[in-house]
DNA sequence: GCCGTTTTCGGCCCGACTGTTTTCAGTCG
């Protein structure tokens, strides 16, 4: 089996992660994947599994007792992936190491506490026992033996663009090259010296290992979302097109996005593809094909692929992807006898594909009901699908009002009247405003004397307004005992409250546990907001044990935030899917400061999505008569 | 290395483009 289908395998995460060159010592290499700074968020990203904070020696003891976190069990593993392939095992032998990667990441709950680890999806005896060696805290054998071997330094060599294991292994081979920087002080001439390597490959190579950066930044989904929608506006517009989409892990909805995707129908291929490649935005042409145009953008790539309009349901289920969910459903379409490409279907062996028009169309002649993109993960969508189990996903239409505003009575821009306009503008039904406590002084928080003037006004507006009801509440300070940042007797005159953590970051996690528990006992206390504290792309979760968050969110009836800010994004999906399967509620809001980022409110709903999220489980997708006897009912038993 | 609508052994998703070479390996999605 060749070695290159290894790499479409790995793929979709390999190439996402960041690797620490080498290390004298195993412990060593497994240290400084997991202490790096700017390294932990985009596992993160990926894995949606909460990060340690900055390395510190206390923070390290405290991991060396408890293992490593799932995160880093993720990374511990595409970097076997990665020196196996370098090593050229066998391909399946690989994939087995990425699958159970892959299954790692997707687990909401920390891998230590899972019981029997071969219940986890593409994980078998001899991967469980590597994730246990990796979870509390051994060097599995294999990376022992791997490491020993090659030097990890090569990892990151290819993750440079046209680079892949072999050439990896060559160079290491052939010029004794170990990392990115030796690369890139490699003499003209060595590299186009090897057989196989020209003067295009050694510019290529060279310029990539000069500009490398392993601090890439990911896109935020609302700045994807806006490129993506100018590049697709451009493509639509072109008299080739029949149609287009965007696709790709955007239209997945991932949480952050490193590359644009978009399909296209049309019966003049290399018309739209010229005209694709001479774009006016297109800083570079990566690849230029009458079927697929790969383009760089501000440093972003943009991959184009087009077919004919018959064959478009196809395409555009191709190239959304997840490609775990791609080949698993090819898996069990060999079984049945067909082979899926980006062409349509065919019999087994044939070769000859019959063009399937919509995505509605292939599933349903896979025998399986639609799946939402958002739900590609291969994290159990097809195995739900064959059952009738799939999730009737809430939509953004579904969200009644907003739970968590702010104003300019803190630290937002907008009015009371103002936010209420654009929140009638919606079409909700009713309308939160939780500014800042006392205690931040930074965002201007309310005393107790601002904050019952503001109530008044409030109520004030409530009446203005016939078509929305405004409450008052407030997102108050979780102090570091856990105490919050008002007394409770102000707090039950409040209609509504959310308690955050903003400051005290690294007290802990079994600190940070205890404080956020606290609060949740607080019967005032209906929505614990942005749970993890994680800024993505800038700042890591605080430590915090969020599946004891969950238990106890389930035993003191409180609801658990999903922040759609998008950098935000909190809790993660990996925990909101937890949290609903724990009986946790959940509520999606947008912490808006100002008019316009009410509208952030389908972000938090496509994490929800992804976390297969119905809407029965969303507080504020009451009704508000549902919602108001909730509230007047309070808390549920402590 | 994993897994079972054919199976506990023998399978395991599919195709476009590039560079360098004359037929394809490597990379990528």
């Amino acid at each position: 089996m060749k070695a290159s289908a290894l790499r479409k395998a790995a793929w979709s995460s390999a190439k996402k992660i960041r690797f620490i060159p080498a290390s004298p010592s195993l412990d060593g290499t497994i240290l400084a994947a997991r202490t790096a700074p700017g390294i932990i968020q985009k596992d993160d990203i990926r894995s949606g599994w909460s990060a340690s904070p900055t390395y510190n020696p206390h923070t390290r003891l405290t991991r060396r007792v408890r293992g490593l976190q799932n995160n880093e069990v993720v990374r511990a593993l595409e970097t076997i992936v990665a020196l196996m392939e370098i090593k050229d095992e066998s391909y399946y032998r690989v994939l087995a190491y990425q699958r159970a990667a892959e299954s790692v990441g997707a687990l909401g709950r920390p891998v230590r506490e899972v019981e029997d680890l071969t219940t986890l999806p593409h994980v078998g005896g001899t991967t469980a026992e590597v994730i246990r060696d990796l979870a509390e805290d051994r060097t599995p054998e294999i990376l022992a033996e791997l490491s020993g071997e090659i030097p990890t330094g090569l990892v990151e060599v290819t993750r440079l663009p046209g680079v892949g294991p072999r050439t990896a292994g060559r160079l290491w081979r052939e010029l004794d090259v170990t990392s990115v920087e030796e690369i890139a002080s490699l003499e003209p001439g060595r590299l186009s010296s090897l057989k196989g390597f020209g003067k295009k490959s050694e510019e290529r190579i060279l310029s990539a290992a000069k500009k490398y950066d392993s601090h890439e930044r990911r896109m935020l989904l609302d700045e994807a979302t806006a490129l993506g929608n100018r590049i697709l506006d451009f493509v639509r517009s072109h008299p080739a097109t029949e149609k287009a989409e965007l696709a790709g892990s955007l239209r997945r909805m991932k949480e952050t996005i490193g590359d644009l995707d978009i399909v296209a129908a049309s019966t003049d291929p290399d018309s739209l593809a010229d005209a694709f490649a001479d774009a006016p935005f297109a800083d570079e042409v990566l690849a230029h094909g009458p079927k697929k145009v790969y383009i760089v953008t501000n440093g972003i790539e943009v991959d184009l692929r087009i077919v004919e309009p018959e064959a478009y349901g196809s395409l555009l289920h191709h190239f959304t992807g997840g490609q775990a969910h791609n080949i698993v459903l090819r898996e069990r379409a060999v079984k049945m006898g067909i082979n899926i490409s980006e062409y349509g279907l065919a019999a087994a062996g044939t070769g000859e594909y019959e063009p399937v028009a919509t995505e509605e169309d292939l599933y349903s002649r896979l025998g399986l009901p639609y799946i939402p993109p958002e739900l590609r993960e291969d994290a159990g969508e097809i195995e739900a699908g064959e059952k009738g189990g799939l999730p009737d996903l809430i939509e953004t239409g579904d969200i009644r009002g907003d739970l968590h505003v702010h104003t300019n009575y803190s630290d937002g821009k907008g009015t009371i009247e103002s936010m209420a306009e654009a929140a009638i503008a919606l079409g909700y039904e009713y309308l939160i405003f939780c500014d800042h406590s006392q205690s931040l002084r930074v965002a201007n928080g309310l005393s107790p004397d601002r904050l019952k003037k503001k109530m008044r006004a409030v109520r004030e507006a409530d009446e203005k307004y016939g078509e929305i009801h405004l409450l008052c509440g407030s997102e108050v300070d979780i102090l570091k005992d856990g105490t919050l940042d008002y007394e409770d007797d102000l707090l039950a005159e409040l209609d509504f409250v959310v308690a955050s953590v903003h400051t005290s970051f690294g007290v802990g996690e079994e600190a940070m546990t205890r404080r956020i528990v606290r609060a949740m006992n607080n019967p005032h206390v209906r929505v614990i907001g942005h749970p993890t504290g994680r800024i993505l792309e800038r700042r890591d979760p605080y430590a915090v044990d969020v599946s004891r968050l969950i238990t106890e969110a389930a035993a003191t009836d409180t609801v658990l935030e999903l922040n759609s800010y998008p950098d935000r994004l909190d809790l993660s999906v990996p925990y909101v899917r937890q949290a609903i399967e724990a009986g946790v509620k959940i509520s999606i809001d947008t912490d808006a400061h100002d008019e316009g980022a009410l509208s952030l409110i389908k972000y938090g709903v496509s994490q929800a999505r992804r976390a297969w999220v119905e809407k029965d489980r969303v507080i504020n997708c009451m009704p508000w008569n549902e919602f108001e006897k909730y509230l007047k009912a309070g808390k549920g038993p402590q």
